[in-house]
DNA sequence: TAATGCATTGCAACTATGTTGCAAAATAAG
DNA sequence: CTTATTTTGCAACATAGTTGCAATGCATTA
């Protein structure tokens, strides 16, 4: 059983407030993943602009979210799988970016393949993006 | 033979100009990547920034660099190899960002890895961005 | 449920980053 | 050397992101 909005933060011991609820809201309902300026424009005038900063940060540093690095200089914020706890992602699924509808997909069933590092390199993360188009700009 | 930066230049159609010769020529000494902030900072007023801007701008298009995407926001660039033509990157190959010095190194002997995406979508291009401590941070 | 302490928000101001139009200067071609 | 074209620098603007601080809201305990 799915955990609600209000459960979520208090299991991450953040208090709950609107502007949280709503943000943490719109990335339970859109399955891709949002940028500042999404959430921004989504929500108006309803909250600050340092707010939603603020908010974001909070998410990334708790494990609610992370960030997805992007070609075109825009972080993008998606929700983490359950396996993320504060301070510690485990996000090694494929990124899915399309350079028609800018949508950006978790691809969670392809995990990122293992790369064999040069001697003295250690890896502690793992991002795969791939761009092309999506299955509904075809 | 390797090429001059004025042969690079030339052959891409651009003319040659002082503050292009100056950013190639940084690019082609420094063996990892390049973000905007660092080509700013090394050259320090002797171009204006929106020539730095432009001159990044135009080396992507024309095929000599292109961009490296980070989770931090911060857009590095880095050399293309030959295979590069204005309008069609080919650098699969993996890039590394240490966590400790900054450094993002190409690794160029290691190839992308194919990813079996789901059904509609197709790929232009694969980013596989690997973080964590570089040889030297050990 | 009211009072208290602490976390969070909004505001203001600021810095950094990136873009555009246009006139001046540099480059390439003849 | 002269001319046409490209590139640069400047100014102004637009967007992103940060910080300090007072005011508000949330959680907790009585």
């Amino acid at each position: 059983m799915k955990f609600g909005i209000n459960e979520t933060l208090k299991k991450s011991q953040l208090s709950v407030t609107d502007s949280r609820k709503k943000i943490l809201e719109m990335f339970v309902k859109s399955n891709g993943a949002l940028a500042h300026a999404d959430i921004e424009s989504q929500t108006g005038v309803e909250f600050d602009r340092v707010t939603i900063y603020r908010t974001l940060q909070t998410f990334v540093e708790k494990g609610i979210i992370h960030t997805i690095p992007t070609a075109d200089n825009a972080v993008r914020y998606a929700l983490c799988k359950d396996a993320c706890s504060a301070g510690h992602h485990h996000d090694d699924h494929v990124h899915f970016l399309c350079d028609e509808c800018g949508t950006t997909y978790c691809l969670d069933q392809i995990t990122a393949p293992q790369v064999l590092l040069p001697k003295g390199f250690t890896s502690t993360r793992t991002d795969v993006v791939v761009s092309g188009t999506c299955s509904k700009c075809v």
